[in-house]
Formats: C-alpha cells, sequence, structure tokens
DNA sequence: ATGCCTTGGGTTAACGATTACTCAGCTAAA
DNA sequence: TTTAGCTGAGTAATCGTTAACCCAAGGCAT
C-alpha cells in the first residue's frame, strides 16, 4: 500500500490540494505552520510522489529520453549519459537510456522511448558521424548529441575534430618534432576531419605536408575493433625506413596501444626516439601505458552537459551545429 | 498535440474500452474485424501508449529500477545493465538507472528511484563487495548485483571468485608451471575469496602453498587507481630474485598490464619465461596486450540477466546468495 | 462604513488507460 | 419454446495529482 496525497490530507485534515500545494506548489497560499505540519506528516507517513499520476497530468514525465545509436558499451557513452544526468539533475529530471542495438529500428526505440512521455528526446552516437533521421522523426529528436544530422534539421553537438587535431600537433610541433606521421581511423568522419586539421598545423608549423604521411590504422573502411590491424607493419615499415618519424600521431589510444608494442619490437624509446600521441584519453590506457601517453579527451561530458540545457531551455530551439574542444591532456609520451 | 484512446475512438465508431481492448488486452472478446479496423487507425493516427496513464492506473510503471553504488564508468557496469536489459525487455519492461554518487544518500536515491513507481528495484554495486541495506530499504530491493547483503534480507547474485580463482590457478598448474605468484588486489573481499581459491588450487595441484606468494598489487588497503601502484618493483624483485617465478595471476587486467611493462623492462618473454594470467577480460585492454592475455571473464551480463529474471517471476522472492561462475577466456600469454 | 485586496484554503474537473459491470442479440441445449 | 450461455460492445468508476475557480474572513484605504 502506497501513500497518496489523500492519505496525508485526511491525517491533516486539509484538503488534498492544500497538501499537494503544501509538498510541491513552491508558491501557494497557506501558512508556514501548515506547511510545515503536512511535510511533517508526509514524512512521517513516508509518502513518496507519484511521478506516474503527476505525469499524466502534466502531459510529460521529468525523463529525458536518449536514443543511443549502439550498444552502449564504451566508457564514452557512460560519459554522455553523466553528463545529460549531472545537468537534468539540476532540473529535477531523470535520464533515461535506450539502446538502438540489432534488429531494433528507429521508428520502433523512439517510439519505446516516446510511451514514458519523456520531456525531451536525444539522439547520441558512439562515434562521430553524420546522421539521417526520417523526417517524421526529426521532430521528436530535439538534439543529436556526437553526430551531425544530414540535413541540418535538428541542433547537433559535436567533438571539434579538427581543432583537436590542429592542437596535438601544433603541440608535438612545438615540442620539437619535425617528422610527423599519423595513423588514422580510415573511413570514419572523425579521421576526415582530423587530418585536416593536422595539414594546417603542419603547413602552419612550415612543415612540407608531402613529407608527413597519413596512414589507415586499420583495413576495413569503416573502424572496427575486429578489423585486421595494419599497425605493427606500418610502424615496422617506418621505423626501418630511410626517414623515421620521430612522433607519431594517433587515431586513438587503442591505436596507440598497438604502437606502442609495435615500437618496442623495433627497440625504439618513446618519447626520446619518437614522440607518441593520440586521441581519446580512454581512462584504463591512456595513463597506464609506459609511459603514460598524451592525448586529447574528447568532450563527451561535455556534449551531455550542454545537450541538457538546451533540451530543457524554455526558449526555441536553435538549429545550429556546435563544435566542442578537446581537452588536451599531457602526460610523457611526448 | 499526442492521440488518445479516445480520439481512436471517435475516429472508428466504437467506444474507450473497444480500443483499449482492441490494441492491448490479448484476449479481450471482440471480432478480428473491428480489431483489425481499430490497428490500422491507430497506426494512421500516429498513436503512442502513454505509459504515465496506464502506469497510474496499474499502480507500477513497466520498469525495473537500479540504484548503482558509484559512478557507471566502468564497461562492467554496462554489462549489468545489459543483462538485465536483454532479460527485461523480454517482460515488455525498461531499465532505468540511477546513480549513488558523491553527497547522495542511499535514501534519497531510492526515493528518487521510487518516485517512478518501478516494478522491481535492484540494488548494484560496481564491484564486489558486502553491502548493509538498512533495514527499511531492504524490503524495497528485489535483488542485490554484484554484492552480498550483509544480513541476508535480500537475494544477493555475485561472482564465483573462489571458483574463478580456482579454475584459473588450476589452469596454469595443467600448463605446466609451479612457481606462481599472485599479484592480488588488496582489501577487496574479491581478493580474499580468490586467495583461498588460489591457495586451494596450489594444494590440489600438490604444491606446496608455502612456496607460492601473494602479493598486493597497490599500497593502499582498498584497491583504487590512483593508489601508489606497487607491481613494478614486485616484479623486478621477484625476477632478479633466487625463485623467479614462471607464472604471475594478476588482480585484473590493469594490474597485468602493468605486469607487462614490469617483465618487458626486465627482458622476461610472456609466456616462455611467465605465464600471466588474470581476472577481468577488459575488452580494450585483454585483447591488445601483446601477446593478448588469457584472462578470466567476470559474469556480469549473467547476473544482470538472473536478476531481471528473478524480479519478474511472479513467485516470491528467494533470499539466498547465488555465485555466478567466471568464464575462462584463453589466449596466448599463457 | 464601504468596497477592495490579501490570505488561507476548499471544490471540482480534468489527464488517459483499464476494468468491473451491464446489456442486447444470437445460438444452442433442454 | 424457453432459457442458459456466449459474443461484441458500451458505461462509468477509478488511479494520484494538479489547476482553474470559488469563497469567506479580515485588514485597510477612502
Amino acid at each position: 500500500m502506497t501513500i497518496s496525497l489523500s492519505d496525508i490530507a485526511e491525517r491533516a485534515g486539509v484538503s488534498v490540494k492544500t497538501v499537494s500545494g503544501a509538498l510541491h506548489g513552491g508558491s501557494a497560499r497557506m501558512s508556514n505552520q501548515t506547511r510545515q505540519r503536512i511535510k511533517e506528516i508526509a514524512e512521517e507517513l513516508g509518502y513518496v510522489t507519484n511521478l506516474a499520476a503527476r505525469g499524466m497530468r502534466q502531459g510529460w514525465m521529468p525523463l529525458i529520453g536518449v536514443v543511443a545509436d549502439e550498444l552502449i558499451t564504451s566508457p564514452f557513452a557512460t560519459e554522455i549519459i553523466r553528463g545529460l544526468d549531472g545537468a537534468a539533475r539540476a532540473s529535477d529530471m531523470a535520464v533515461f537510456a535506450m539502446t538502438l542495438s540489432g534488429r531494433r529500428d528507429l521508428a520502433s526505440v523512439l517510439e519505446e522511448v516516446r510511451r514514458f512521455r519523456p520531456r525531451a528526446i536525444a539522439y547520441a552516437a558512439m562515434y562521430h558521424k553524420t546522421v539521417a533521421l526520417p523526417e517524421e522523426f526529426a521532430g521528436a529528436v530535439g538534439v543529436m548529441i556526437n553526430c551531425r544530422e544530414a540535413n541540418d534539421r535538428v541542433m547537433s553537438l559535436v567533438p571539434d575534430e579538427f581543432g583537436a587535431a590542429h592542437e596535438i600537433t601544433s603541440y608535438l610541433i612545438d615540442s620539437g618534432r619535425r617528422n610527423i606521421v599519423f595513423i588514422n581511423l580510415p573511413g570514419l568522419l572523425a579521421g576526415e576531419l582530423r587530418e585536416a586539421g593536422f595539414r594546417q598545423a603542419l603547413t602552419e608549423g612550415g612543415i612540407d605536408g608531402a613529407s608527413a604521411g597519413v596512414l589507415p590504422a586499420v583495413r576495413r573502411a569503416v573502424y572496427s575493433d575486429r578489423a585486421p590491424s595494419l599497425v605493427l607493419s606500418h610502424v615496422a615499415e617506418l621505423m626501418s625506413g630511410p626517414n623515421r618519424p620521430d612522433a607519431i600521431l594517433c587515431g586513438n589510444d587503442r591505436v596507440a596501444m598497438e604502437v606502442y608494442a609495435a615500437l618496442r619490437r623495433v627497440g625504439a624509446e618513446i618519447p626520446d626516439d619518437v614522440a607518441v600521441a593520440s586521441f581519446d584519453n580512454q581512462v584504463d590506457i591512456a595513463s597506464r601505458l609506459d609511459p603514460p601517453l598524451t592525448t586529447m579527451a574528447l568532450p563527451h561530458r561535455a556534449m551531455g552537459r550542454l545537450a541538457a540545457d538546451i533540451l530543457l531551455a524554455a526558449d526555441a530551439m536553435p538549429k545550429e551545429v556546435r563544435k566542442l574542444p578537446f581537452q588536451l591532456v599531457e602526460r610523457s609520451s611526448v
């Protein structure tokens, strides 16, 4: 048996509306004495608000629905959720995630989320990509996180890949490196944008872009953990060639992990012979490599936080694409 | 404007109850023709069930609430959630997680979850531990995941640490290793239980337990990523001593990662000189180390799945402690 | 003294889905 | 032929909360 407002009202000898006003309506007119007494009775009885009832009345539940495009396995996903959650909590909202996995298509997942009548819905991608939301769903989704809506029908929050690559490359140049190789993730939007940032930083640093290489980390078009890795052979070839690099920029920390192993095999020291830098700042990897890895941390948390702020802001939704900066985490691999 | 049953009823020229029966009540008496027509109209109008309304009527929402005891950062947490989610979905339930972080105490988080009127609530711990649930909450929580309720007032699902340590140790022995060192995580329940399993396997394998060592991975009593690591010095000492180990069992994959680095420094080959095995099977680490790491995978997914099954089973809740087996993942470090 | 504003609180009607109850019409058993 | 039983569907109550109104009493300025 759960306690309802009417139980409290009966006990306090007032009407239900008075109880409702005392407990939830911040500015409802009533004496402080009455309010206090009602609060005490509620506490005593162990009253817990019934959000289903309130939600029915208001037409929405205090929820932000998140449709995630793939399995929520990566620590990045949880960072996005945590960012959302922190900001949502300030408005007394909860975050509620659903995954778009396997055979479940967008339409059905979106419906599943909408059944709960969330106040707003975000779409989150596990890696930075372009997503074409079917016309009929564009209106339901308030903000895209870590992805860009193909037709710019929805506000999008994405990491500033170009800026991050530019920054880390400039950092390598500033540390005295001149012969930098970028082992990039092929087939990804992030990779494309980073490559442009990488090249521009080289140009600005007075380094001939043509002498610097960009190599794919894996064989398959779209990066996957299961695709056969090319890292070992790339590194072996580079280090035995006439033009040994003095820095390797990696597509992510996992690639860096392989680069470490490959450099070790050829007897190269990090960072003395070759500096290594990367993207991601994946907790369990970057700080534990030997030496610890200098890497650009993705703004997952910030994207989540900003998404919640945007969704809960009363004003009309903007539709722009907002690029959020990475953060350089300096360790000792450079 | 959202569509309700009455909108459909009006369009179809029937009563609301008929629509309700047609769409949701599987066995409600009505002609297939009527049912079909109503379904078509619902589809056409884009009807989405209002779970807040249904929830109010039924007294509960189709939700399993999860109270997680720490930040949901680790991939393990997501595995538990995925296990829960998969099993819950079969009953048309959704999973809804809340984190017990920082200043938020159990009482307030539990209340926050209960406001949504979930059908059942689980308590999940990030690492295997004993949790004393205050008397007044023991009734609200249906099952403990990855932790054991101190007074056995709640059904608990935990990994079989003893069994796992026993299995991996026996596996090392079977592979011909005789001088095995266990670099364990100090101050943890899991560590204690594993140590017992380790010792028993040694005894059963005819190895004098006293000759085998158990060393702490870090200096602090309770394991933390930020505690100063002792791994490097342990390994250096072991490998330069008179009684070099031929196998090192690690408290987790991150410790194994450090052991790899330490063994590399002293020039020892894995697995030829020293076999390395571990616990966790952390995706990004275990398979990417060089050589790939043989490790015992924790049954997170299985615990989540079983938890959902238990919570949704109609029968009275059992109160036992159920130990779930790890899975040995053979790679090439042994 | 009279009308107006403020204070404190009650009444009542939703919100959307479910369900117990009712009823008409038809079939089939007695 | 009667009646019990079944089918198909309607009526209305209910869940807990909130919000739009309403009302009464007292204070205060005119």
